[in-house]
DNA sequence: CCATAATAGGACAACAATGTCCCATTTTGT
DNA sequence: ACAAAATGGGACATTGTTGTCCTATTATGG
């Protein structure tokens, strides 16, 4: 006998992986900005059959699990290459800002998602991974490098938001080194301290 | 002979008002959280049956323009409030985010609608009220009390993103005191001159 | 109090999305 | 070239939403 899942990764010949992944790819693309986009829509975009779609993700539930766990570990891996822990703060949110600028699908999904499950039941993962973002901005604030006067949430939470619009400014037609340029500013200036 | 629309406002009785504005307001503020809500809980929200819904607002597109409407009236309603044009574009700024902040529903409706329609279609009204906030962040810019090295779309998307975050804060639990006291601090270093 | 306006509630067909099969065709790996 | 793997594409029942209609009930205003 033979299950379809098995152990995911494991099992799965280079061509399921390939096509997996290119499913996972344009699902997140599509997902992150029309949630409600349907299942013909995704393999559309994936440049697959609908059947075949449905073969490795028998339910929209399926999907939507798989790009969740896909768009965390993108994040997750931006994040380790932002390295949080080291030299001054300061830069370190700048280089977390500037890796996650590139995977901002992956990166809106994974809010959405952060925000549906408010604060009901809390996977240990997400939670390192938050909690990581917040030793980073919770570290500056105890350098002095960052504003102390605003919670550590907050600053979080504005890197989503300035991200956000950076990434819109970009789909309506601003230069991606622009956005980029914009969005790094905009977040110095949020960080720094008052001096006033 | 009698048609259901004729003037939306003039020939409803006190009654049809009545019922009309609490189907709008339950609306806007369920679906500016679900965009893809079902008219059935629409009308669950707004208290009335599905069949009533459908009497007022025949077809889904009908509710989704009436919406539309309704909320960039609020919108337009709350920049009136806040008098752009008086005093510091500083406080001005702070004043609409201020106005702005009680109709968080209203403001991220028009901004997701403002997006759906890039820069295809204009619609002189909507674009009057845009060009406002833009001529109120230019004047600033002008007198030297708001940051001249950011675009003013740039801040005015930063307005609606700091709006967006401060109500989701207090969605996730935060005082509304507190977010609009995070929500206009941030607003101020935003829009501060660099002097540095 | 009474005529009229307005609503609730349900039945109904039309429609789109979903999920399940099946089979022909193409691709992969040897 | 050949067998196995993988995909494309369609048929199909199922489900939820939508839009329409009708009737009984409630609310409104003179």
């Amino acid at each position: 006998m033979w299950t379809m899942i098995e152990d995911q990764t494991h099992t799965d010949s280079p061509t399921r992986t390939r096509t997996r992944r290119a499913i996972l790819q344009a699902a997140v693309s599509l997902l992150s900005q029309n949630a409600a986009a349907s299942m013909g829509e995704v393999a559309e975009a994936a440049g697959v059959a609908r059947s075949t779609l449905h073969r490795y993700f028998p339910e929209r539930g399926d999907l939507l699990d798989a790009v969740t766990r896909f768009a965390a570990d993108e994040v997750k891996a931006a994040t380790r290459r932002a390295r949080p822990e080291d030299g001054p703060a300061t830069d370190a949110v700048i280089r977390l800002c500037h890796e996650s600028f590139d995977h901002w699908d992956a990166i809106i999904w994974t809010y959405w998602e952060s925000l549906k499950r408010d604060q009901a039941e809390c996977d240990p993962e997400d939670d390192a991974l938050e909690a990581r973002w917040n030793a980073l901005i919770e570290r500056g604030q105890a350098e002095g490098t960052i504003d102390q006067s605003l919670p550590a949430t907050w600053i979080q939470q504005m890197m989503w938001a300035v991200l956000y619009s950076a990434w819109e400014s970009v789909r309506q037609g601003t230069t991606r080194h622009e956005a980029l340029t914009l969005c790094l500013a905009t977040m110095r200036k949020v960080i720094a301290p008052r001096q006033g």
